[in-house]
DNA sequence: AGAATTCTCAACCAGATGGTTGAACGTTCC
DNA sequence: GGAACGTTCAACCATCTGGTTGAGAATTCT
């Protein structure tokens, strides 16, 4: 058995999220899979460059690769990042939480507020 | 103005994420704010190693600092998170789309599925 | 004043990251 | 068979990361 702890998972899939030509290569993705070739093309870089960052998408199970002859279809697998999120989320009311600061203040402003 | 770009601050945001020490900081930080050697004391590390950990988790904007006499108390800066949740959650559809497969297929091995 | 506490600095080290280039491998097309 | 195509490999380089230790600075306690 091979399954990693959730926590190294974690660090993969954030480390994978740190570089912006990972998360564009994510977002293209989503209109569907694409070769390693295709993928590369929009990008300033090496081709072995963008190579590089999908084995790391990859070795994060971030992708999915098809083999079929000599071109490599890549394709989303999107659960790890349903972890991350979820992960995420257990901050939301922090986050959420000083909205409801400023709020407060807002209405603090133009009435009394209690406590 | 020194504003940073949004993709920068993603980079900074998920690459603080990406190391378990730098995740337990913040869970611990959801309890209220913390000194540096408070914070460091349950971890089997140098207190400059957990100092670093901080600096990052601070230039990533994900702590604030209070410096009173000798003691730095450190606090969560939430706004940050929110950001990296909201890059995330445009992928939701996607995790979610493959459960919805998954129910499909459970649907459809009990009973004919329509289409 | 002197000692203890809190935290950062400087130097160092090993390993990872992100990029390059030229060569090589396997597949497909003519 | 040979050329073109899609991809990876190998080597190299600069920089970043995550850790250590010993020293130093500022603050507080007695």
């Amino acid at each position: 058995m091979v399954e990693r702890s959730k926590g190294v998972r974690l660090d993969d899939t954030y480390a994978a999220l740190a570089h912006p030509v990972r998360r564009e290569l994510l977002t293209r993705l989503r209109e569907g899979s694409g070769t390693v070739t295709g993928l590369a093309e929009p990008f300033d870089l090496s081709l072995w460059a963008v190579s590089k960052h999908i084995s790391v998408l990859e070795d994060a199970s971030l992708l999915r690769r098809r083999i079929e002859g000599r071109e490599h279809h890549l394709s989303l697998e999107p659960a790890p990042l349903g972890e991350a999120s979820a992960w995420l989320q257990t901050y939301r009311e922090f986050w959420e939480g000083r909205l409801d600061d400023l709020e407060g203040l807002l209405r603090g402003s133009r009435g009394r507020r209690r406590r």
